[in-house]
DNA sequence: GAGCACTGC
């Protein structure tokens, strides 16, 4: 079973009943008529399923062109896709297809074509006018995502050069306004009047949705403990409530184990006829396996009780959901410019989350909210969450719109700019690692390569000169290693277990050369099989990320023109001679600090690690990095986190203080 | 001796 099969929503309606239909003739005069379209539905509204196959219908693929449908999750990709081409009755990845990181499943054949939001930006380096499409759908445009709104802000520009280019921006919220607005604003040519604010530039349309209602429930008091508090509601619910399963918005892993714990507790004391209740935890942490329970039916006389995090929200819909508790919070991931260090926090959500959050209770009969603060601090909440544009580090955004031909970041018409400052300390670090030069142009071709990479501009530059430090082989294992999601050990009962398993490939130097110890072990010995990852407390499906990681940086390499030769680089009797003075270890630590220099700091006496760059700063090595309980002196981290009262560093090596100054001299030249 | 919400190339 893959990942998708198990979100596929039990939506199985006929298409000619969905609030869409009527709308249709509407709707291809509006696109065939205006450039932009801005479609407010809501869930249900079968938007994203009809929309691209009226388009198709009504001529738009007519000339060899496509209609592309974006979504912001690489599940909603595939399961939409497969929905359509079952409507369409064709095979999926002919007339419908869709294109996802490391799945292409389109042909020649294929008019309607749905993709994540992040893979259409990589076409536009390729096509930088996305030519091959007559209609753009971006969908979920109001999750405000880092490539969605990078996506708008390029569209926009194509629509001036391509005025038959059709974009159609889908919106679950009210923000219509803004989006049309966006595309309105600063066209001169075509300024708006005041009878009709998209002037002839675009029209919004509102489609009806398919909730029931649901009635909300607000605190009178404020509590400190909304646990506790969140706990009490589930048994009140469960004693006084008809029947239909209860979902509770918490905002993490460790909260969600103490609430099912506490929970657990609790059942015991329910009355020996009563139904029971079947406590589950969701978030994106476990793996598909434990997450399909959720989706299952619950026994007879069990009333499911569902503790997720921000997950339930929008990326996965559970049905039979009659109750929801809303905790009021959500981990919020932010970037502090002064540090760049990101950091993780929980925050009281937005009205819109919360309105999301009440309307997952009213999918298929009318429902309940219970929000554990008060209506007047609902009242207080702001409108909506922050867009991640302007709380996140943006040394990636801004080399990925370089590379589209975007030079003037600070001209570039973002749907919301971010902070002056985040852009400032994006340029630094990207002039730093000469990916631009002193006008702040990107470089041929270390620049425009590390574009096109798949990888934070730190570890593509690390990969880009490891030809030069004779390491390209071991540096392509340690990119895809480092930059995979999700745990590499199996986090096991037994932690003794855990970190014998570990030591096994532990290298003194630090956690890089482990890793790369561990990938090379699992395709050797371990012939990529998972009896052996499992033998070895690995993760396979992490391991076997890895691999995939690996074959397409090498791909990327390739084309490039760099010589990916294995054998070269994996023999270090025939690296190159310049190096031949050097150990193969102490290279790859040298090539690590060439794009991790911004990312170095010093051992103190009592363990913990100072950078040279805010001296207060405290960051203690996280206990799963070999340097939790070694000695060293100057090392580099791959990342960094902060989650409550500490800064963490994972992925640490020892490196040379010297090797600071001779790869970045620019850098360390006039700091102590 | 601790833990990371959620995406994406």
């Amino acid at each position: 079973m893959t990942d998708t099969d198990c979100f596929i929503p039990a939506l199985h309606k006929p298409a000619s009943l969905l609030p869409i239909a009527r709308h249709k003739e509407a709707l291809l005069y509006t696109i065939e008529t205006f450039p932009v379209t801005v479609l407010i539905g809501q869930t249900g509204s079968g938007k994203t399923t009809q929309l691209p196959q009226y388009l198709e219908q009504g001529g738009w693929c007519n000339d060899g062109k496509l209609i592309a449908a974006t979504q912001p999750r690489r599940v909603a990709a595939t399961t939409v896709a497969k929905r359509v081409a079952e409507e369409m009755r064709c095979q999926l990845g002919q007339e419908v297809g869709y294109s996802i990181r490391f799945e292409d499943v389109t042909s020649a054949s294929t008019r309607i074509k749905f993709l994540t939001d992040g893979l259409l930006l990589r076409e536009a380096l390729v096509d930088p006018l996305l030519s091959r499409y007559s209609v753009i759908m971006v969908d979920e445009a109001h999750e405000r995502s880092l490539s969605s709104d990078m996506l708008l802000g390029v569209l926009k520009k194509i629509r001036k050069r391509r005025p038959e280019l059709r974009i159609v921006v889908s919106s679950a919220t009210l923000q219509a306004e803004d989006f049309l607005r966006f595309f309105v604003v600063d066209d001169a040519e075509t300024a708006p009047s005041a009878a009709e604010p998209g002037g002839s530039i675009g029209r919004i349309i509102s489609i009806e949705g398919r909730a029931f209602p649901v009635d909300i429930h607000y605190l009178t008091d404020s509590c400190d403990e909304y646990l506790e508090r969140a706990v009490r509601t589930v048994f009140d619910i469960h004693a006084s409530e008809p029947e239909g399963d209860i979902l509770i918005f918490l905002t993490g892993r460790e909260e969600i184990e103490t609430a099912i714990e506490m929970i657990a507790d609790r059942i015991p004391s329910l009355r020996n006829d009563a139904d029971k209740l079947l406590p589950l935890p969701l978030y994106a942490g476990l793996t598909t396996e434990q997450q399909m329970y959720v989706f299952e039916t619950a026994p007879e006389n069990h009333r499911k009780l569902i503790c997720a995090t921000n997950i339930a929200e929008a990326s996965v819909t559970i049905d039979g959901i009659a109750f929801v508790i809303d905790s009021g919070f959500v981990k919020l991931r932010a970037y502090n410019p002064v540090t760049a260090i990101e950091t993780l926090t929980a925050t009281p959500v937005s009205k819109a989350s919360a309105t999301q959050r009440a309307g997952r209770a009213g999918r298929t009969k009318a429902g309940k909210c219970y929000r554990l603060y008060t209506e007047a601090a609902f009242n207080k909440l702001e409108a909506a969450t922050a867009p991640e544009i302007q709380r996140s580090n943006l040394a990636p955004t801004i080399l990925q719109l370089k590379a589209l031909g975007i030079d003037n970041i600070a001209r570039f018409d973002f749907l919301t700019p971010p902070p002056a400052e985040l852009i400032v300390r994006a340029l630094e670090l990207l002039y730093s690692l000469g990916a631009l030069d002193e006008y702040a142009k990107l470089t041929v071709p270390l620049g425009i390569r590390m574009a096109e990479l798949a990888l934070g501009p730190m570890l593509a530059k690390c990969l880009l000169s490891a030809p030069t430090f004779g390491c390209l082989s071991e540096m392509l294992t340690i990119a895809a290693m480092t930059s995979l999601q999700g745990n590499i050990w199996f986090s096991h009962d037994s932690k003794k277990a855990e970190e014998t398993a570990r030591r096994k490939f532990a290298v003194e130097e630090g956690d890089h050369l482990t890793l790369l110890n561990v990938y090379q072990a699992f395709v050797t010995k371990g012939k990529k099989e998972a009896k052996w990852c499992q033998q070895h407390y690995l993760n396979f499906k992490s391991m076997s990320r890895a691999v995939s990681i690996r074959n397409q940086l090498r791909r990327y390499l390739e084309r490039f023109g760099i010589d990916v030769s294995e054998s070269l680089a994996t023999n270090p009797t025939t690296a190159s001679k310049a190096h031949d003075s050097q150990p193969l270890h102490e290279r790859i630590r040298r090539c690590l600090t060439s794009g991790f220099f911004a990312h170095a700091a010093r051992m103190q006496a009592d363990g913990t690690f100072r950078t040279v760059d805010s001296g207060s700063l405290v960051l203690h090595a996280h206990p799963s990095s070999l340097m939790f309980n070694r000695k060293a002196d100057w090392v580099v981290f791959t990342e960094v986190m902060e989650t409550g009262e500490k800064t963490y560093v994972r992925d640490v090596s020892k490196i040379e203080k010297g090797w600071l100054v001779e790869y970045a001299p620019e850098y360390y030249r006039v700091r102590p």
